[in-house]
DNA sequence: TGGCAATATGACTACCTAGTCATATATTTG
DNA sequence: CAAATATATGACTAGGTAGTCATATTGCCA
């Protein structure tokens, strides 16, 4: 959490201090990113950091939390426009993901980076946790699909749940390996993630559910 | 390359030394995989480490080569078991990588690791390299199967190809969450990334070919 | 204006890293 | 045995890091 000091600052500059410190982080994981840099980038002595923050993994994981609810008003929206089921619902939720993405490149670069994060432990034990929910979240809504007769019975949901998630965790890269896409240069430079257009996006999104919908379903 | 000096090392030593390096950039990325500890842990000096190779990397390109020649080796034993179909094949390949993790997780935590390499500008090229080949090698083998009229023809090989690899990549990952497995600790003390027998995993592999199977299926 | 509280500072500590190199010790060869 | 070659050494350089803290500055209020 940030102290006082930071919440009491001109918003200002806080936003800016925020903002710099967002490109870092987005841009390199936990250990390589630097405290130094920022506050060089800045213009600011280092010691202010300290007066922000208690140390670098509460500057991180304030960030980390900021991130997340810009990416949760975009799921939230995509809830509360309706849908007609469960696929529906899906593309909308990737539709939603895509344009955070596009909208928040270095938000967006921060969150892929934080679930890879495996050498700092209590930083990997996080991701696992994110991973672990998101995982959970989908086992409930193919449950329903279970019980509605429309998934297959050959395969736990657990599993099913996992391969949903799988592919979706690789569109990203496959966006960045077919069409040449440098994500963490485009967060360096806040640039969108993809030099694509939502709806390029969804048309590879959608083969991607055409294929899990045949793979999945009963 | 290592320099002569290393190859001409006393066989024992020179073992030793490789599996002590193995075991630091299996465990750790590149950047924070220590020469100073590799030395520590062998009681040596660092200068001789700059007598064997020529700097960090080099020593690590080595090390790398060296896993992918073990898993080579797995890959063509598969290929000459012979198959019947694309199936049989892709199953059989998973099996030889299954049976490669359970026997060599030092070396199979440094190809992963590798493939995650991100940090690190040129290792990350190398990351991608590796992975387009074996993205272009499975549009290849799914080509074949499109020529026979086997494969669904509303989306592209290359994509097909792409979310087969996705999920082929996501299992280790499902297997590690789901079985509560830590792969890094294990590949820290030389036991088998899974404490699963090869045929529990084949279950699951089963599984997710199944999905696969009949999503891209024409 | 004086005084108090909030904020900013940057030199400094302690620690880590990769890589160098002149020197010392083995080992092999003639 | 002596000389030449191969190998091993570790203090040292140059650079980086997070985090500290006494001091200085700024802004606000009476």
């Amino acid at each position: 959490m940030p102290k006082k000091t930071f919440l009491q600052l001109d918003p200002e500059k806080r936003n800016r201090f925020l903002a710099v410190a967002m490109k870092e982080f987005s841009t390199k994981d936990f250990s390589k990113a630097s405290i130094s840099a920022i506050v060089d980038e800045l213009g600011i002595a280092k010691g202010s950091v300290y007066q922000y923050f208690k140390d670098k993994k509460d500057l991180y994981l304030h960030l980390l939390a900021l991130a997340q609810q810009v990416k949760l008003s975009y799921v939230h929206q995509a809830m509360a426009d309706g849908y007609s089921d469960f696929w529906d619902l899906f593309e909308k939720m990737f539709a939603s993901g895509i344009r955070f993405d596009l909208e928040h490149p270095r938000e967006s670069g921060l969150l892929l980076l934080s679930s890879q994060e495996k050498q700092v432990p209590e930083l990997a034990k996080q991701a696992l946790a994110q991973k672990k929910q998101a995982w959970e979240m989908m086992q409930g809504l193919l449950l329903q699909e279970l019980e509605a007769g429309r998934l297959r019975t050959d395969l736990s949901v657990p599993f099913l749940a996992w391969q949903v998630i799988a592919v979706s965790v690789g569109i990203a890269e496959y966006l960045t390996l077919n069409y040449g896409v440098d994500y963490l240069e485009n967060a360096k430079n806040n640039k969108p993630a993809y030099a694509l257009s939502e709806a390029e996006i969804m048309e590879t999104v959608r083969g991607m559910i055409a294929v899990l919908k045949k793979g999945i379903s009963a």
